[in-house]
This record gives structure tokens, sequence and C-alpha cells, in this order.
DNA sequence: GATTTTGGAGAGCGACGCTATCCAACATAA
DNA sequence: TTATGTTGGATAGCGTCGCTCTCCAAAATC
């Protein structure tokens, strides 16, 4: 496959795929000589993840270059699956965020945050300050409710981690983080639009 | 409070706060000579929001103005709240994508969504679409336990919408969609630490 | 032999969110 | 009153990002 079949294939333009290369978000195809290069499936799935990440996922292409570089290489360990899924996710925050109140409510969950997920805990209190920066009244009840139904969510997700190889596992974990998200969000917002269908009737 | 105190009591730089009013997130300060004008704390509190709903929020400036106008001037119906709320709302999605495997997914679950919120079920669409592309293994089961996390969430939400006033309603329904997102989030990851360091043990 | 395509590299582009500069009108402190 | 500094307002520039365009000579294809 030629870089313009390739292009056909996936549907993203010559000049990106190029681009793509440069980037190394898509491996060099097999050259045979100076002027040419075959690429297989393999880019074409690859291509697609990519789009997906960018796209739907709204990575940057450093975020996704990062992550592509966790699914090739994957740390042997399910100790640090996490960790390294989140390491280069979720908006960037600043290191001087105050973070108290957001360990004052995980200590009232009970859950337990290894140092390794800093950046997670960074971004709880990124968003518990915005809400208050905003002046909207979100009472501790509230963010403990949504605690509860995220809880819900993980513990599943984590039971489905397929266990039986490294390679799996990661997958599972960084795509799971990366492309579900934008699946929350929107099922969000219908779950609204049905529940206040139902509440204050069709119209 | 001139500009510099205006600037010093937000945290938001002068050329930023000129910025904002030229873009209209911010309305004008009252003049009291040609060179001169006096905000309030009025001001102060929207510069916080408008930070809160462009930084944490992820909002561009464009959807942040529609944003706030529909705070300035809400649609006086109950019923077109969430419409309102979710039109400006969330990354824009191809007019032509392929919806029917959200349709289905929401005809299952038995959820009513009316015409007005097109762009959910597109952004639903886009989500699961990106997940196929990405060859990423998801069984309608996981979607609909999703979709019951969810649904338990909207349904809290929408029973504490305050209905003693429209502004106070359509408030809290259009931030509490923004800022609420990178909350879940948030949670959703340090609910998947926990659950994975209370399966696989502390280490 | 003539035309088209390729890999590769570099420059350019359009959108975005600011940021820096300049100005004359004013306010303020000495 | 004079010297200094600040303001509102307008305009231009900047840095980043995700591409996209152009050019090239070597090679493939007709």
């Amino acid at each position: 496959m030629r870089i313009s079949e390739l292009s056909r294939a996936s549907g993203v333009p010559v000049a990106t795929i190029k681009y793509y290369l440069r980037e190394g978000l898509l491996h060099e195809g097999q050259l045979t000589s100076a002027t040419q290069a075959q690429y297989d499936e393999g880019h074409v799935a690859r291509l697609r993840l990519v789009r997906a990440l960018i796209g739907v996922g709204g990575l940057s292409v450093a975020a996704t270059r990062e992550v592509l570089d966790q699914l090739d290489h994957p740390a042997d360990s399910t100790h640090d699956l996490l960790g390294a899924a989140h390491r280069s996710l979720g908006p960037a925050v600043d290191e001087d965020v105050d973070t108290s109140a957001a360990e004052s409510l995980l200590d009232r969950l009970g859950w337990q945050v290894r140092s390794a997920d800093r950046q997670a805990v960074r971004q709880l209190a990124a968003a518990l300050t915005a809400l208050e920066a905003a002046d909207f009244p979100l009472s501790e009840d509230e963010v403990v409710s949504y605690a509860q139904a995220m809880r819900a969510i993980a513990e599943r997700e984590v039971a489905d981690v397929p266990l039986e190889s490294t390679e799996a596992a990661v997958r599972y974990m960084v795509l799971g983080t990366v492309l579900v998200e934008p699946l929350l969000l929107a099922l969000r917002r219908l779950a609204q639009v049905d529940a206040s269908a139902r509440r204050y009737g069709t119209r």
C-alpha cells in the first residue's frame, strides 16, 4: 500500500499523514526505494486511532504521542498502570494549585491515592476551585454524590481490565480513560434531558 | 474601582481585561470621563466566572460569550432550559455523523430526547464512532452501565434545580453542565486509582 | 519517452487567546 | 502649576497549534 492508498483507506489527507509521520504518531512504512514505501493495515488502524484520540478524545498532538508511546512500550507493572494512563492525560494544571480541599474530600471518601497520581488530585482541586470562583454553590453532599457515582463506574472498569496480557491491560486503561470521557459527558447531557422531560412533562 | 484595581482584585492582566471588554465577555464600566471608568464587585465576580469557564471549563472565548449571554438573557421557559444550556456547549460535531447507533441505544434505555438536543445525540454518536474506530471493544452492556450511572447523576441534578427564579435555574443548569464536567472526570480517575489499589493491594 | 506519483523537508497559513504599543485625555502629588 | 503617572481606546503583533502547500529529484507507470 502506498501513501495515497493509505490516505484513501483512512480518509486522512496525504499531507497530514506525512505530518503525523514527522511527529512520530505513525511508524514509517517499509522503504522499497528512495521514493517508495509500503504501508499496511497496521498503519490504517493506527491512523484511525490517532484521529480518534485527536478528534473526539480532544488530545493535542504531543499528548497523543505520549499515549501512543505507552501503548507501544507498556510499563509491565499492573501497579503503575493507572499512573501511566493518567500521566499524559487531562488538562495540564498548575503545580501550585491548593489541593487541601481536594485532599480532605478524598479523606472523607476514604479513597487511597498514591503519590503517582498527583496530577488527578490537582485536576480535582482545580475543578473545585473553579466552581468556587464561579460562585457556583455545590454542597459537599452533592460532590460526594458525584464521587459515589464515579466510584461505581470505576469499580466495574477496574474489574473489567483484561489481565491476560500487559498490552491488553494498558490499552484498556489508556483508551478507556481517554475515549470514554466524551461518552460519559454526552450520556450525562442526554440523561439530564430525559430526566427533565419525565419530571416536567414531555411537552 | 479603576481598571488597574480591577486587575489586581481579579488577578487578570489589564490588557486581558481590555480584550474581554472588546469581546463582550465583560460589560463596560461606568464612564466618568473620557479616560476614566468605574468598575465594581460585579465586574470582579464576572471576571472570575469568565476565567473559570475559559480555564477549567475549557470553553473558547466565543462559547464563553454564548454561555454568558444565556445567563444574562435567560429564555424564560423551563422547557428550553437544557436545550439552551447544551446548545453552545461541548465539542462541535459534524452535522453528518451517523446517529443510528446512538438512537438505538437511546431506545434501549428508554430515554426521551427532544429534537432540540440533536447536538448531544451527535456527541454521543461521535463518541461511539470514535471507540469503534479506535478498535476499543466496549460491549453494549458496558455502555448501558455507563448510561445508568450518568442517569443517577442527572436525576439528582434535575431534582436539585432551583425553581424559585428563572435566572437561578438557568445558572444552575448552564454552569452545572460546564463546570461539573472536569469535576466528574477528575473524580473518575481518582476512583479508578482507589479501586485499583483496593483490588490489587496497596503496595 | 512522457507523465504521474512518491518520500522527504521546509515554509506558510488560519484560528486562537492573549499581549505590547501608542495616544491624547485626564488624575494626582508636590 | 508643573511633573508624573494612569486611563480608555484602538491597532498591531506574538506564540502556539494543527495542519496544508510547495518544491524537489528519484522512481514508477503509461
